[in-house]
DNA sequence: GTCTATAGCGCGATAGAC
DNA sequence: GTCTATCGCGCTATAGAC
């Protein structure tokens, strides 16, 4: 963990004390602590703390649309896609034995505070993550795995909801049972 | 609006600040400006700000569920009092021209800085919310209004975390017609 | 690239007059 | 119940030595 570069150990530090505490609790002071430098050191590598922010939500857009990418690009039904992209949320639940969030649900919930670059970049994680459902449904509906009446996008925007909305919900009751729960009522209605 | 007590002016107040930026970000130097009451007679009403967070969300569950037991009590279809239901979330976003999320929301983000106490309190509402999403659920069940397979209980978690993960997308993305759309795919699946 | 030191501000909270 | 005044702290950020 130590032979990671500075500039990424702070990284990883704040965007688990984000996810965690929220933008407005995290605190320079914080990450000093769990890096081990001082805060000086840090405001040579994100001069502001926007420039900090900012930085996360690119990192983890890049992170997150590269294993969704992987599993589009695989070979499975539609159905077992869906179950491995619920599957990324339940990874970061269980991670943290249920007290982080999907760092964009975080971000969303203070998105007033943000500045407009970090702002704009949290609007294109939840755009990307619509687009990517929409293929997934389209190829269920193609082979009849999934049945849905109307138009892919808003079957496409409910789940990604769900999904932010569930990491929050999961946190103040049950944890990773409370997410296994809505999963289960999802496919529910849209496996059947 | 000033004919109110000022305890009731100052609750108000801080729960459109905490809808808008969250609890962290919201200060009591922001209720004396709003309010026009210096920040010391705050503290005279609510000593510690957990102790105005917690009157707050004890407030907001009062007024919600009671809301909610209204639509129960009429005499609507299934599908009519979930529509309704939704509705009151609709309400909040239009309300505030799209950067107003639900209280509880928020607070589930922020929850790990909250007092044990508040946090109690967002638990509740979800739970009683999901309790009473069961009951409609169960009612367009028995009149063939609402058509799923499993737990209702399951059913009811989904449509509490797509709406509360509705509202935080929405702000990102679109405001009402987001939600809106969200609410579409919802009611597309549940009933048909 | 990391450090010490510190500026300057806003925060929650309290004391005590009126 | 509201006020003025203030305390002590933590915050973001900067200057300048090493």
């Amino acid at each position: 963990m130590n032979d990671k570069d500075t500039r990424t150990r702070i990284l990883d530090v704040a965007q688990d004390l984000i996810q965690r505490l929220g933008v407005n609790a995290m605190s320079y002071q914080h990450i000093s602590d769990a890096v081990g430098i001082r805060k000086a050191s840090i405001h040579h590598h994100f001069p502001a703390k926007e420039d900090l922010v900012q930085a996360l939500v690119e990192r983890y857009n890049g992170f997150f649309l590269e294993v969704v990418d992987g599993i589009l690009a695989s070979e499975a039904d539609a159905p077992t896609k869906l179950a491995r992209y619920i599957g990324l949320f339940e990874a970061t639940l269980s991670e943290s034995q249920g007290d982080k969030v999907c760092l964009c649900a975080m971000l969303g919930a203070e998105l007033t505070t943000l500045g407009s670059a970090s702002a704009a970049s949290v609007r294109r994680f939840f755009a990307e993550n619509e687009d990517r459902l929409i293929v997934i449904l389209e190829q269920g509906r193609q082979e009849g795995s999934i049945r849905f009446a109307g138009d892919p996008r808003h079957i496409a925007r409910m789940i990604v909801s769900l999904l932010e909305g569930a990491m929050l919900v999961s946190r103040t009751t049950g944890g990773l049972p409370y997410l296994v729960s809505v999963r289960d009522g999802l496919l529910d209605l849209l496996v059947h």
